[in-house]
RNA sequence: GGCAGAUUGCCCGAGCGGCCAAUGGGAGCGGACUGUAAAUCCGUCGCGAAAGCUACAGUGGUUCGAACCCACUAUCUGCCA
C-alpha cells in the first residue's frame, strides 16, 4: 500500500509538516483531524481541497475526524484577514453549522475500523468557565509566542486585532488537545495559512500531555493568472447546489486555464499519477481537445454532486456548446439542458416581449440598456441565431418544441426561457 | 482631548462653482483571433427607447446654478498632548 506522504508528495500537496511526522506515519495508521468553521452557509472550493486530502488519508487506512468549528466560528480566525471580522449571530452560526456538517458527511466512510468521526468543538467549549480556561489552558501560552504568529503580527502592524480574534489560536489548540484526549488524534491538517494555528496546537498537547503530535499543511491553491482560485465573476463557487448550480460548477472546472489544470487534477481528483501525466501530455499535444479540463470537470462534479448531476451538466454543456443544430435536439435533452442553465418563464400574452427584456429576466445582463447594448455589439443570439435588431421581439414559432427558447450572450453565457402558456 | 487633512462610480484615482454622469487606469462585459484557454487589438462600461431621472459619505445652507463654497454629523488618516 502506498504511504500517504508519497501519495501527497507526487500530488504536490505538502507545504509543511512537523519533522516527526514521517516517523509517526511509519509506525502505522493514525487519527487526524481538520476543522471547518461555519463562516458561511456552505463550504467552498478551498474547503473541498482539505476534505479530499483528509479522505486520501482515510483511503490509506487512517482515521479522519471532521471537526465542525461551532466554537471557533464564533470567534473568527485572523489568519489571512487584514481586518477584524464582524461577528455573526449565534443563531446564524448554529444554522450554518448544521448545514456544513451535512455537507461534510458524504465525503467520508463511516463504517469499518477507521470510520470517520464527526465532531464539533462547541462540545468542549460551551460549558468551560473562564477560570478553567485561564488557569488550565491560558497558562500554557506565552503571549510573546502568540504575537510572533504571522496572523497576529500582520494585524498588529496594520488594522489592529481584538482580544477575541487574538484568542483564536488558543481555541484551536484546545481542539487538538481535546481530540487527542478523546480520540487519540495525533495529526492536524489544514491549508498553509493554518500552520501557525496548528503548531500552537502541537505545542499545547506536548506541554499538557507530554505527547508528540504532528501537523501537515497543503499549499494554498493559486491560479496562474494571479486571480483568486475558487471565484468566478459571480462570486465564490460553493459546494451547495442551491448556491452554485451543478451546471455552473461543471463550467467552472471546464474553463480551467491550461496552466492550472494539471495542478487541479492532482489536488481535486483521485486519478493516478499515470492518468494525470497522460492528461498533461494530451493538453500539450491537443490543447483544443481540452481532455484534461473535461476529465477534471467530470470527476469533481461527480464527487460533489453525484454521477447523475454531472452527466446532466455535461449533456447540457454538450448541447449548448456543441456543433449540432439546436433544432435537432430532442425535447428531453433540451429540457434537461435548459433546466441546468439559468432560466426564466415567460407568458406570450399581452405586449410582445423583446429579446433584451428576456436577457434581463434570466440574469444574463443587468439592465435593459445593457441588453440592447449587448445586441448592438453582436453578442446575443436566440437559438444560436445572432440577433441584429436591438428591439427584436420573439414569437411563438421561436420556441423549440414549443416550449424553450435558448438565449446566448457572448460565447459562454446561456439562459433558457420557458413558455408557460 | 487639541490641530491638520481626507471621504468621488465595482476598485484605484483625477476633478475643486456652469462646458461633469464626471479625465485616466484596473476589473467586468462584447467583438476580432481562438480551443468554452492565454496573450493581443478594438469597442463598451449609472438607470431610462427617449424626454429625463438618480449619483460624487450623510444632513442642512449659500448661489440663477455645487462633486466643487459654508455649517453640522459620521468614518478614516496624520501631527501634538
Amino acid at each position: 500500500m502506498t504511504d500517504i506522504l508519497t501519495e501527497l508528495g507526487w500530488r504536490n500537496l505538502v507545504a509543511q509538516h512537523t519533522p516527526e511526522l514521517p516517523e509517526e506515519l511509519a509506525k502505522g495508521s493514525l487519527t487526524l483531524y481538520c476543522g471547518f468553521d461555519p463562516t458561511a452557509p456552505s463550504l467552498h472550493m478551498g474547503n473541498l481541497a482539505q476534505i479530499i486530502t483528509m479522505s486520501r488519508f482515510q483511503r490509506l487506512g487512517h482515521t479522519p475526524i471532521a471537526l465542525v468549528g461551532g466554537a471557533t466560528g464564533m470567534i473568527g480566525d485572523p489568519s489571512g484577514k487584514n481586518a477584524e471580522r464582524t461577528l455573526n449571530t449565534t443563531e446564524t452560526i448554529r444554522e450554518w453549522e448544521s448545514s456544513i456538517k451535512a455537507q461534510l458527511e458524504p465525503y467520508f466512510d463511516f463504517s469499518g475500523s477507521n470510520a470517520c468521526i464527526m465532531s464539533n468543538n462547541f462540545i468542549w467549549t460551551e460549558s468551560m468557565d473562564v477560570l478553567t480556561y485561564l488557569r488550565d489552558i491560558g497558562k500554557h501560552f506565552s503571549v510573546n509566542r502568540m504575537l510572533d504568529k504571522e496572523s497576529v503580527s500582520a494585524r498588529l502592524n496594520g488594522a489592529g486585532i481584538s482580544y477575541t480574534e487574538f484568542s483564536y489560536q488558543i481555541l484551536q489548540s484546545l481542539d487538538f488537545l481535546e481530540l487527542y484526549r478523546r480520540h487519540g488524534c495525533t495529526l492536524q491538517i489544514g491549508g498553509s495559512d493554518q500552520w501557525g494555528n496548528i503548531t500552537a496546537g502541537t505545542d499545547l498537547v506536548r506541554r499538557v500531555e507530554g505527547a508528540s503530535v504532528n501537523g501537515l499543511t497543503t499549499p494554498l491553491v493559486t491560479k496562474a493568472d494571479g486571480t483568486k482560485f475558487g471565484k468566478t465573476e459571480s462570486g465564490t463557487v460553493w459546494l451547495d447546489p442551491n448556491l452554485t448550480s451543478p451546471y455552473s460548477f461543471f463550467q467552472f472546472w471546464v474553463n480551467a486555464d491550461d496552466r492550472d489544470v494539471d495542478k487541479l487534477l492532482r489536488t481535486f481528483t483521485y486519478r493516478t499519477q499515470d492518468e494525470i501525466e497522460a492528461l498533461a501530455v494530451a493538453t500539450a499535444e491537443r490543447p483544443h481537445a481540452r481532455e484534461a479540463q473535461r476529465t477534471l470537470a467530470q470527476d469533481v462534479t461527480t464527487l460533489v454532486h453525484g454521477a447523475h448531476a454531472a452527466a446532466q451538466a455535461e449533456a447540457a454543456a454538450a448541447a449548448l456548446f456543441g456543433r449540432g443544430e439546436l433544432h435537432e435536439l430532442d425535447a428531453a435533452t433540451l429540457n434537461a439542458a435548459m433546466s441546468e442553465a439559468p432560466n426564466a418563464e415567460v407568458s406570450l400574452e399581452g405586449e410582445p416581449i423583446t429579446v433584451s427584456e428576456l436577457l434581463v429576466k434570466c440574469e444574463l445582463v443587468a439592465s435593459n440598456g445593457a441588453g440592447r447594448r449587448a445586441i448592438a455589439e453582436g453578442g446575443v443570439s436566440v437559438n444560436n441565431v445572432k440577433v441584429t435588431d436591438e428591439g427584436a421581439t420573439i414569437s411563438a414559432e421561436d420556441f423549440l418544441h414549443g416550449q424553450w427558447l435558448v438565449l446566448r450572450r457572448g460565447k459562454k453565457a446561456f439562459g433558457g426561457i420557458k413558455r408557460v402558456n
